[in-house]
DNA sequence: CAATTTACTGTAACCGCTTACAGTTATATT
DNA sequence: AATATAACTGTAAGCGGTTACAGTAAATTG
C-alpha cells in the first residue's frame, strides 16, 4: 500500500503538503493540490486510519454493544445507528452482551483500549456500576432504547405510560380481566422495561377501578417459547383473562399460539397485544395489535446524539423521550363481558 | 490515559520491556514482569490498539458487509459471526450495503484504508467486478451465504437442491400444482440464490414428470408485502395451486396471509413452503414447514474460516457447502387431486 | 526599491507501540 | 580466573500519519 511519503516523492512536494491536501487544508496552492492529487490518484493511496487515529487520538469509530443482534428490535435500533454513522463518516464496532455484566464490561474495555470515540450501549438495566465504569475513564456514552436515574444521556420511549396506554386502550375495549405477560423483573428497585411495563400495567387496572390479580401476571423471558408457556398457564385458571398484554410481539405471539392451543381463538376469545412493532407484527394471524417502538429512530437519534457530542456540540436536550403509539390490527376486538 | 512511557518509568525498566511483558514474550524475566504488572495495574495501563495496528500491520478487526442487519436472516448469520470473532480476540466493524454495488465498494475501500485484517462478504450475488476488487487490493475475504464460481472462499448451502429437495417434498405429498415466489432475478447468467432456488423449481418438476407453468411463477423482492401480492396474483388463477414455495420465510408469511385473504384456508386448501427457518417460522400460524439454512453456523464458519486465514493456516476445504434439511411444521399437508 | 505582508511549504517532533540489534549481567565451563 | 554462553535488557529506528514552527518566495505597500 502507498503511504504518505511515496505520494509525497511522487508529487515532489513534502509529507506535509500531501497530508494538507488531505485534510482539505487552505493552506495549499491550487498547484501543489492537483500534482498531490494526481500522484496519490496514480498511487491509488488513501491516508492510512490507524497511523491518522494515533496521531489525531481519533478513530472516528462508534462501539455498539448491544444485547443480541439476532433479536429483530435490536437489529433495527442497530440499522438506525448505522445509517447516521454511515453519514457522519463513522464505523461501529459492533459487540453483542448478551445482557451479562461480564461481558459487557469485558466490551467496554476492549472499546476502550480501541480508542473509540464513544459508546452506544443498550441494556436489560444500567446499573450504578456501569455508571460508574463510564464515568471513572471519561468514555463519551449514550444509553438506546433505555432511560435512567443517572445523569447519562439516552433515548428511549416512556415505558410506564406506553403500558399504561395499552391497557387503557384494552379497557376502553371492554375487558376487564386483562392478563400480562412481562419480563424478567432483576431486583425491581431499578428502571427497567419490565418493571416499569409491570408499573403501568397495574397503574391503568388502578386507576380505572380494575383488581389486580396475581394469577394474571406471569413473568417469561422475551423468548417466544417461554411466553407461550405462560400463556398456557395465565389460560389454565378457572377465570380466563378475555385479553393478555405481552411486552414485546415475539411473545405475543407465543401468547396468541398458546389461545389457539388451549382450545380459544384470537381474538374471539382472548385478545392479544403486543408491544414493539416488529416488522413482523403484520405478519402474524391475526395481526397484531401493539404498542408501537420507534427502534430505527431510537438508533438514529442515539446515534445523531453521540455524534454531536464528539463534535463538541451542545446538546439541547440530552434525555431524549421518544412518542410510543398503538398500532391498531387485528388481534384485539371489544368485550361487553 | 496511561502510556508505555509512564509504565516503563513506573516500573524501573525500558517500554521494551514493558511491550515485552504485554506480549507475553519470554524474554523477561519474572522480576521485571512482577514489576511491570504492578506498575501497569496501578495506573489501569492497557496496550493502545491503534498504536500496536500501526506497528505490527494487524488491527485485529474484520470488516463485515451484509446487505441489511435488520432482515433476520443476516441478523442471525452476524450473530454467528461476533461469536466466534470474539472467541478469538477479533473485532467486528459492521456495514450495511443493501445490495447496492456503490455502497458495497465504498464499504470495502474504507475497511481498506482502515486495514482491517479480513472481510466477510454478504451479497446477493458476488460479480467479476467484485471478484476484481479483491483479488487486486489482495484483500483476505470470504463470502457467506453465498457460492460463487470465482476462486474465492465461501461458506453457504446449495441453494439448486434445497429448492429442489422442497419442491420434492411437496411433490411427495401429493401436490401437483405448485407455485414459487423468488426473489429478484438480474440478469439471470449468474449464481444467485434466487436464480439457483428457481432453477431446482424447475428442476424438480421436471423429474416429477410435472408441467411448468409460468402463472404460478412469481417474482417478488424479500419483502413481506411483495410476497403477500405476488400470491394474491398467483391466487387469482383460474386453476390454482394447491401449494406455494416461497424461498424465504417472510415471503411465506406474506403468501399464507395472501392465501387467507384470498378466502382460501393454509394449509388446507393451499400449502406454503418457506426458506431460512428463521426463529419466528414456528410462531406463525400455522407455523412454518420449510428448508433450514444454518444461519449462525454460516457465519460462525465463515469466521472460523477468515481467522484461519489471516493466521496464515492452511484451509483444506475453503469452499464450504453446509446442509440444509426440511424442518415439517403445518403449513403444508398432503393432497389427493 | 526596500520593507512588509501574505501565502505557501518543509522540517522535525510527536502519537504509542514493536522489534532488530547491541549491550549487559549472571551463570556455566574449562 | 578467564572465557563462553545464556538470559535478559535497553536503545533506537521504524509504523504512517498530523501539525507547530520556521523558512521562503511572491505580492503589496509606502
Amino acid at each position: 500500500m502507498a503511504t504518505i511519503d511515496d505520494v509525497a516523492k511522487l508529487a515532489g512536494v513534502s509529507i506535509a503538503t500531501v497530508s494538507r491536501v488531505f485534510n482539505n487544508s487552505p493552506l495549499v496552492s491550487e498547484k501543489a493540490r492537483q500534482k498531490v492529487l494526481k500522484a496519490a490518484e496514480e498511487l491509488g493511496y488513501k491516508p492510512s486510519m490507524p497511523a491518522r487515529s494515533l496521531a489525531m487520538k481519533k478513530t472516528n469509530t462508534i462501539g455498539l454493544i448491544v444485547p443480541d443482534i439476532s433479536n429483530p428490535y435490536y437489529a433495527e435500533v442497530v440499522r438506525g445507528i448505522e445509517d447516521v454513522c454511515n453519514i457522519y463518516k463513522y464505523n461501529i464496532t459492533l459487540c453483542n452482551a448478551d445482557n451479562k455484566r461480564e461481558k459487557e464490561f469485558q466490551y467496554i474495555e476492549m472499546l476502550k483500549n480501541r480508542w473509540v470515540d464513544g459508546i452506544i450501549f443498550h441494556c436489560d438495566y444500567f446499573s450504578e456500576e456501569h455508571y460508574k465504569v463510564f464515568k471513572n475513564d471519561n468514555i463519551k456514552v449514550v444509553l438506546a432504547g433505555r432511560t435512567t436515574k443517572f445523569d447519562v444521556p439516552y433515548v428511549g420511549i416512556d415505558n410506564f405510560k406506553a403500558a399504561y396506554d395499552a391497557v387503557n386502550y384494552l379497557i376502553s375495549l371492554g375487558h376487564k380481566r386483562i392478563g400480562i405477560i412481562h419480563g424478567p423483573l432483576g431486583d425491581m428497585k431499578e428502571t427497567i422495561d419490565s418493571v416499569d411495563r409491570l408499573r403501568g400495567y397495574k397503574q391503568a387496572l388502578i386507576d380505572n377501578g380494575l383488581p389486580i390479580y396475581e394469577g394474571f401476571i406471569k413473568e417469561a423471558n422475551f423468548k417466544y417459547k417461554s411466553a407461550y408457556n405462560a400463556a398456557k398457564e395465565m389460560l389454565k385458571e378457572k377465570i380466563k383473562p378475555t385479553a393478555i398484554f405481552a411486552i414485546s410481539d415475539i411473545m405475543a405471539m407465543g401468547a396468541i399460539n398458546a389461545v389457539f392451543d388451549s382450545g380459544l381463538s384470537c381474538p374471539e376469545d382472548v385478545s392479544v397485544m403486543g408491544f414493539d412493532n416488529i416488522d413482523l407484527s403484520e405478519a402474524t394471524r391475526p395481526s397484531l395489535t401493539t404498542v408501537s417502538q420507534p427502534m430505527y429512530e431510537i438508533g438514529a437519534v442515539a446515534a445523531r446524539m453521540l455524534i454531536k457530542m464528539l463534535n463538541g456540540e451542545n446538546i439541547d436536550e440530552y434525555q431524549t423521550i421518544l412518542e410510543h403509539k398503538i398500532v391498531v390490527r387485528n388481534s384485539c376486538i371489544s368485550r361487553k363481558d
